[in-house]
DNA sequence: CTCAGTGCAAAGGATTTGCATGCCG
DNA sequence: CGGCATGCAAATCCTTTGCACTGAG
């Protein structure tokens, strides 16, 4: 999918919420778009000092509950943030539990359907509605190994 | 395995790093080991007010450091604990978005050597040293549908 | 004009740490 | 006796919130 589509998408998302796709709003989308991980807020802010970090963390949250962008939680210190998979891909994570680095995999479609059919019949069994599932590796990455 | 066993092997496990098994860390591991899920901080301490909050997190720092436990996170606003999967068995969690609570799950042995095989794979192309993988379905609980 | 967006400073809240005391070995 | 363990209180630090001001439509 075209990169100016995901800012379609994401101004669409907001103005459902009456929320407004601001420059700074546009500015989280287009650096989470941009980075082949997720990032923490202050990996966001890193160059681009324009944006106060309250509004950072108040904009990442408007996008979170529109739909746009996705909070991952590590036992890292900062939480990490990516865009919400239906503008991405399906993916995992690989989570370096010493530096604390996330980086993005996939799997077969057919074990990801093994999975998706095994989760379904564990929630069906307890009356748990099933959003999303989550698959991560933690280990060393390769610069801390 | 008998639940004393665990007990033994904790104390043996603290002691190679020159730490005592005393009461407060026997009692944690005992609540731990009788609950059918993760505790937070506050449902750990629940009905036992005898052990100081600030020695609650200090002690379960130990365990954690020592093998024994094992600490997760989700979104939700406190971290959970139980002991660490060689004490129990490998399982997975269903995570309720809405309450937090966290309630364990197996899958198959086939689809987890699966699961193994191609996040091994997946780790030793990038030169990541998986230490173990994890699986969650996160969703809304029975209680909160 | 109205109301959402933004920056700054202050508040929150889980978890950690400093320090003095207690207690096991 | 020496050193770990514990409580209490204070400190940390990521994240959230209050408030006044600015700006888009």
């Amino acid at each position: 999918m075209p990169p100016d589509d995901i800012h379609d998408i994401a101004a669409r998302r907001l103005s459902g919420s009456h929320l407004r796709y601001t420059a700074s709003r546009r500015a989280l989308v287009e650096v989470l778009s941009r980075s082949p991980h997720p990032l923490t807020l202050p990996q966001i802010l890193g160059s681009d000092t324009s944006l106060a970090q309250s509004s950072a963390y108040r904009n990442l949250g408007e996008l979170i509950g529109a739909g746009v962008v996705h909070r991952i939680v590590t036992s890292d210190e900062h939480a990490h943030f990516e865009l919400a998979e239906d503008l991405t891909e399906h993916h995992h994570h690989l989570i370096c539990t010493s530096c604390g680095t996330v980086t993005d995999f996939t799997v077969s479609a057919r074990l990801e359907k093994e999975l998706d059919a095994a989760l379904g019949a564990e929630a069906a069994e307890r009356g748990f509605t099933a959003e999303h599932h989550r698959l991560d590796l933690l280990g060393r990455c390769a610069d801390c190994a």
